[in-house]
DNA sequence: TATGAATGAGCTTTCATTCAT
DNA sequence: CATGAATGAAAGCTCATTCAT
C-alpha cells in the first residue's frame, strides 16, 4: 500500500498532512452541525476516516480541535475578504461589495455561523486562548475605517460612522436571517430559503446599509 | 368531601403548578446557558429543586421540555411587545419604540437569543411540532405592516417596505451584537458590554432603521 | 354517576369488587404479555383504568399481585376441567376428552402458558407461598388415576401408567407447540398457527396419547 | 513491522476474542436465569469480568447481545445432535437415541429452555432478524424425515408420521417436565428432580414415542 | 375508597479519553 | 504514523413504591 512516495526525503509523509486536514474538515462539519456539546469525537473520526486515536495524537482534545477549527474558519473568511481588494474601489462600491460578500459568504458557509454561536455560547472561551485570531481580524476594521473616511472626505458618506458598528450591522442583518431561518420560517409561516427570498433579502440589506452611509 | 370549594376547578394541591413552573424556569436557564445538547437534566432538576423523576412526570422528555421552554419564551416576548401599544403611536415613534424595545429585551433576556440558536441548530425541529407558536407570533408582523402602511399613507415613510424584512433587520442588528459579543470582543479587541457601548449601539441601530424607513 | 345501587346495605360497594377484578384481569394480561420482570405496574393500572395507588391498596405489591393472578389462573383451568365430568365417561373417551380439552384450553388461553413460564423462571417462588394451589390441583391427578385404573381393569388400557407422567405428556405436547410457536416457525420455516396446522397437531397428540394408553 | 506472522489473519490481540466469548457466556447465563427483561447488563459485565462499556463495543445493545446468545445456543444443540450420527443407526435405535439425547440435553442445559421462553414471549422478534438460524436448524428435520421413511420402508414404523410433529412431541414431553418442574412440583406435591424421577420420566417418554412410531 | 404528586434507586446507553502495541 | 481494545464517569430515562389528602 501507499507505494510510490513522491519525495522520500521529506521529514514527515504527506499522509500526516492529509490526515490532519481530513480531521479538521470533518470536525468543522461536525461542530457546525451539532454544536460543540452535541458534536461527537467518534463521528468526527468516522467522517475523517481516521482512527479516533489519531485525532487525539494531532489535536490533544475535543476543545483544542474546536479551537483549531475556529481559527481556520476566521482565517478563511478574512482571506476571502482580502481578495475583494476593497481599498481599490470607490467608497460606495466598496461598501456594497463588502455587504454582498458578507451575505454570500454566510449563505455559502452556514458552518461559519453555527461555529460562532457555539463559541459565544461558551463565552468565547476558546478564542480567549488564541492570539492568532486578533491579528487575523483587525485588518478588516482598519480597511473599513479607511473606506468610510475616504467616503466622508469625498463628501458622499455621512460622517461619524464607526467601522465596527457598521460591520456588525452588515453582518447582523445577514446573520440573523440565515442563522435563524428555521425559527423565522416557523413563526412567520414563510419560506425564507428560496432563491427569490435570498435575492430580496440581499437587496433589502444593501438598501438599508447604503441608505445609511450615503449622505442624504 | 370535595364539596363546596371556592373555585370548583381548583386542583387538590397547588404544588403541582409551582413544581412545573420551577422546572420550566430552571430548564430555560440551563438550556440558555449550555444549549440543548449541553444542558443536563440532572442540573435542571437541581436548579428547580425537584426530583429528576418529576421532571419526566410533567414534561415527558428533555426534548419536550425544551419545546415548552421555547414556546413560553416566544409567548413572553410577544406579550411584552403587545404592551407597547404600537398601534396607538405615530408611525415613526412606533418604529423607534419597537427598535428600542427589541434591543432592550435582547439585552435583558440573553437566554432568548441562545434558545433560538439551539432551536435553529436543530433545524427548528421542536417548533415544527408546535401549532401554538404561529398564532403567537403572526400578530407582530401584522401590527408592523399596519404601521408601515400608516407611515406611507401619511407620506413620511418610503413605500414598499416589507414588514418581515424590516423586523429581521431590527432584530438582527441587536441580536448579532449581543449574541456574538464574546467573539466580537475577542477579534476586534474592544469591550462591547459597557453601558456606554450599549448606548452607542442602540443609537446606531435607531439611526440605521429610521434612516431607512423615513422618506428622503 | 354510579346511581342506583342495588343493595345499599352491602358492606363495601360493588365498585370495590369491580376495581379489584379489573386490576386482576389487567395484571393477567400484562404479566402474560411481558412476563413478570417485563410487566409494568403503570401499564396494569392504565389497562384496568384505575389509579396506580389503588392497585397497591388491594394487592400490596407487584409480586403479590402476580401470585393472585397465578392462583386465579390455576383455579380457572381446574374449574373448567371439572366441568368435563371425566369420571362419567368411558376411560378411552375420558382420556381423549382431557387431551382435547387441554389443547383447546392452551390454544384459547395463551396467557396461561406464559404465566407458568414466568413462575418457573422464578423457581416457583410465588406458588411456594400458596397453600391454596395444591388443593386446587391435586383432584385432577386423582381423577386421572381413577380413569387409568378403570381402563386397566376393563382390560382396554395397559397397566403401570403413572397419572402425573401421562398428564405431563399430554400437556407438554400441546404446550411446547403453542408456547414456542414463534421460534419453531422461525427455525423450521413453517406456519404453525393456521387452523389446519392446529387441527393436525391435535390429531397427532391424540394419536400418540391414545396409542400409548390403549392396550396393543 | 507486522511482517511474517504465522497466521496472517490473526488479529493483534487475542484478548478481543476472549472478551467477546466471556461476554457471550455471561450473557447466556444471565438471560437464562432472569429472562430478557429481567437480565441486567451490569450483571452480565460483572459476570464476564469486563467493563460494561466493552459489552456495547462488541454487541451494540442488549437486544443484539440476546440474539447472539440465541444463535449460539441453537448452533450448540444442533451441533451436538450432528454428533449422534443418527443416519448411521437402525431407525428405531435412531429415534430412541434422539429422544434420549433431547432429554439429556435439556436436563444438562436448562438455560436453553428459558432462552427459548424469553424469545417466544417476545414473539420471536430476535430470531426473525436472523437468517443464520434457519440454516442451522432445518437439517435436523431432514434427518428425522429420512429416518422415518427408512423405518417405514423397512416395515417397522407406521406410515404418515410428520417429522416436525414427532420432533415437537419428543421435545415437548421433555421440555414441559423440566421447564415447569417448579410449578408441577408445587401443584402435584411431588419432587420431580430426583435422579429416580428423571430416569422414570425418560423411560416414560421413550415408551410413548416408540410406542407411537413402531408399527402395531 | 380513591387519587395526583413525588421519589430513590437503578436501568440501558453514551461520552471523551487512554492503554498497549 | 497508526490502531483495536478498553474504561470511569455520567448521560437520559424508568421502575416500583410511597406521600398527603
Amino acid at each position: 500500500m501507499k507505494a510510490s512516495k513522491a519525495t522520500p526525503a521529506e521529514p514527515r509523509s504527506r499522509d500526516a498532512d492529509r490526515s490532519q486536514l481530513a480531521i479538521l474538515l470533518a470536525a468543522r462539519d461536525e461542530f457546525a452541525q451539532y454544536g460543540l456539546a452535541g458534536a461527537r469525537v467518534d463521528r468526527i473520526a468516522e467522517r475523517a476516516d481516521v482512527n479516533k486515536r489519531l485525532l487525539y495524537y494531532y489535536f490533544t482534545s475535543k476543545d483544542e480541535l474546536f479551537l483549531a477549527v475556529l481559527e481556520s474558519a476566521y482565517a478563511h473568511i478574512r482571506e476571502a475578504e482580502q481578495q475583494l481588494h476593497l481599498r481599490d474601489l470607490p467608497p460606495a462600491q466598496a461598501i456594497r461589495r463588502l455587504t454582498e460578500f458578507t451575505w454570500n459568504y454566510y449563505l455559502e458557509h452556514p458552518e461559519f455561523l453555527t461555529l460562532l454561536n457555539s463559541e459565544n455560547l461558551d463565552h468565547g472561551r476558546h478564542l480567549a486562548k488564541s492570539s492568532r485570531v486578533r491579528k487575523t481580524n483587525l485588518p478588516l476594521i482598519e480597511t473599513l475605517a479607511e473606506i468610510l473616511e475616504r467616503g466622508r472626505s469625498e463628501g458622499i458618506f455621512r460622517g461619524g460612522i464607526d467601522a465596527v458598528q457598521l460591520y456588525v450591522s452588515i453582518a447582523g442583518m445577514a446573520y440573523f436571517y440565515l442563522n435563524n431561518n428555521h425559527t423565522l420560517s416557523a413563526i412567520f409561516d414563510r419560506d425564507l430559503m428560496t432563491p427569490k427570498a435570498h435575492h430580496e433579502r440581499l437587496s433589502h440589506i444593501c438598501d438599508v446599509i447604503l441608505g445609511y452611509v450615503l449622505r442624504n
